[in-house]
DNA sequence: ACAACTTGGGACAGCGTTGACATTTTTGTT
DNA sequence: AACAAAAATGTCAACGCTGTCCCAAGTTGT
């Protein structure tokens, strides 16, 4: 007697002494039901323990449900759990729900997750694409489902999409460190094959230019596995014969790597970090920084647009950058 | 012609010259379908572009989907993330989605969502408690829905539940300090009403009895006011005539205070906080730490046990906790 | 007194899928 | 070559709900 069935529509029509089109009419709140029938209804309802049938509601109103999906390659990244949380912040004030899930980071399995997620008949989708192309969506978003890319832009598909300053930002940061004597500049990145790393060192690399230094290779540690510790990066930086005095790091990861190792150092190097962090203010650690959440929400934005008017052009977003100023980067060059 | 509309089954069937029923063999991967018969079939799907619909799938199925609920008070704290990711994880070995629903930590708010998820048909629901009763949910329960209860007990309902080791954990912290000769050591907490933050408490005052201190009421700095900062009731505990020769923190935002301004304090004050955070490491500070994705995956598992055997009792799951010892645990009290 | 509305409520079909069962085709056996 | 067993495929109804159409009983106006 665990599993007595859930109580439907037909059984509170029955027992109310109505039918359960009149029942339908008092839970979708239309209709023509008279205070008094409404209530004999509710009545039974609650007896029943009665709830609605989304699946069943979802599917008779033609298949489209009040959930939005997702998709991130890794969950651990605090940078994405505030994008999620502005996500569901904004979808939350129009009733809709978010779901979430992951490609583990393999390209591979972003198809295959995608999928499922369009069986389950999302409403729109989000996502930080991390496969090569993405134009297997393009049958989908046909029909009608908004896609938005996150953070990086789609390849081989129109949609819309919101990344950040990129290459402003680390322009900045860079020519904040030059404006104060710095041309030795280190630029630690890993995954920098990834779109967002790239257009960072794209940045780094034109302040520098701006200052006449147009070599940067040697201050460059560009890595692609996520097992070569950022500390190594800095550490081999500053084995250098002539090493920099100061280093950029092009993502949260980079920075925490890189605190590690500088902090106490003598003379001190100067650094700046893409992505805030948590008690980056202790550390007196200078960021470039953004907000993740207003990445969410500009996302789920542009999807409800897009789901309002379904002829609208795709838009692509910027969300601003801007340099935090807390110490660490406005370390000048030792003089010598 | 935004919207031609989406292929079904039918349409495939039609395409390839077969019952819809072969087409639904050869999706639901089920049945015996000749390989000449499957390909002609792949073949119609993917001209015309045909997806299954869940919806469908599922209501026909018996009104059971494939997504679990994780409903938490604020996406923004950065430990219901990992939480978050370790449920993930582990639903999606078994083919399960996870859908993420916040309450904005408002009690009112918590049977608003959970019924619109219910609705959702949810194959279970993972919760954090915020209201004060959930005996809403027996109801859901008795239909067969395992429910499971985060970080915090349940009340007034029989669910699994996982909690951490909150009093111990924080009593091992306590009796660390008491060991290398502290006695006055200060504890704040906020919001301190909640059930950890209580557990908490009674450990940090469990250990000080250990040590003949029984009055503590003075160095406990218990706000319910998420406006208060933390740091501002680490400096009213340096304030006192005899101030703390340490203090522990009730969670991790505390710690964040503390750290902001128990550094560079001369002389040292000792430190412990619970929750371990990014860069704690780097800044020294000792903590209570325990691992956040193993709470999600315990919690997901006690789910998955439950949807397998629907009889098999309820379980009170704790996960351990550890100090980790990285110096501001380790300051002595001063000499005097 | 009668048409013309309005209001409350019901009957029925069908959304896209699959389970139960029926039927046809293929295969294996002697 | 005949026949049973196995494999492949089809028919039909139903999951729980709501859109469409319809009807009965008031209500109003002339």
């Amino acid at each position: 007697m665990t599993t007595q069935s859930r109580a439907t529509l037909a059984d509170v029509a029955m027992l109310a002494g109505v039918s359960s089109k009149t029942v339908s009419r008092v839970f979708a709140g239309a209709g023509n039901v008279s205070a008094d029938t409404r209530e004999r209804v509710l009545k039974a309802a609650k007896r029943l323990r009665f709830r609605p049938n989304n699946l069943a509601r979802n599917l008779r109103r033609g298949g489209v449900t009040n959930t939005v999906a997702f998709v991130i390659g890794d969950l651990k990244n605090p940078f994405y759990f505030h994008v999620a949380a502005g996500i569901e912040r904004e979808l939350a004030l129009r009733g809709l729900t978010m779901v979430l899930a992951t490609t583990d980071d393999s390209p591979d399995s972003e198809e295959r997750v995608v999928d499922a997620l369009i069986s389950q008949r999302v409403r729109a989708l989000l996502l930080i694409p991390i496969a090569d192309d993405q134009s297997y969506l393009e049958g989908e978003r046909q029909l009608g489902t908004p896609v938005v890319s996150v953070d990086r832009p789609a390849r081989n598909l129109v949609a819309d999409s919101v990344v950040l300053q990129n290459r402003q930002g680390m322009a900045e940061a860079v020519r904040s460190l030059t404006a104060i004597g710095h041309r030795r500049i280190g630029f630690i990145s890993n995954p920098s094959a990834m779109y967002t790393q790239r257009e960072r060192l794209a940045g780094y690399r034109e302040a520098l230019r701006e200052v006449g230094v147009h070599e940067t290779a040697a201050w460059e540690r560009l890595d692609d596995d996520p097992d070569i510790s950022p500390e190594l990066a800095v550490q081999s930086l500053l084995a250098l014969p002539e090493p920099p005095t100061a280093i950029v790091a092009g993502n949260n990861r980079g920075s925490a790597g890189a605190v590690r190792v500088l902090r106490n150092l003598e003379p001190p190097v100067a650094f700046i970090g893409f992505d805030d962090f948590e008690l980056a203010d202790a550390l007196d650690i200078s960021v470039v920084a953004y907000d993740p959440m207003e990445l969410g929400r500009t996302a789920a934005r542009l999807a409800l647009e897009h789901l309002e008017d379904p002829d609208s052009f795709t838009k692509q977003v910027e969300i601003p950058t801007r340099l935090i100023h807390r110490g660490s980067g406005e370390i000048p060059p030792p003089a010598r």
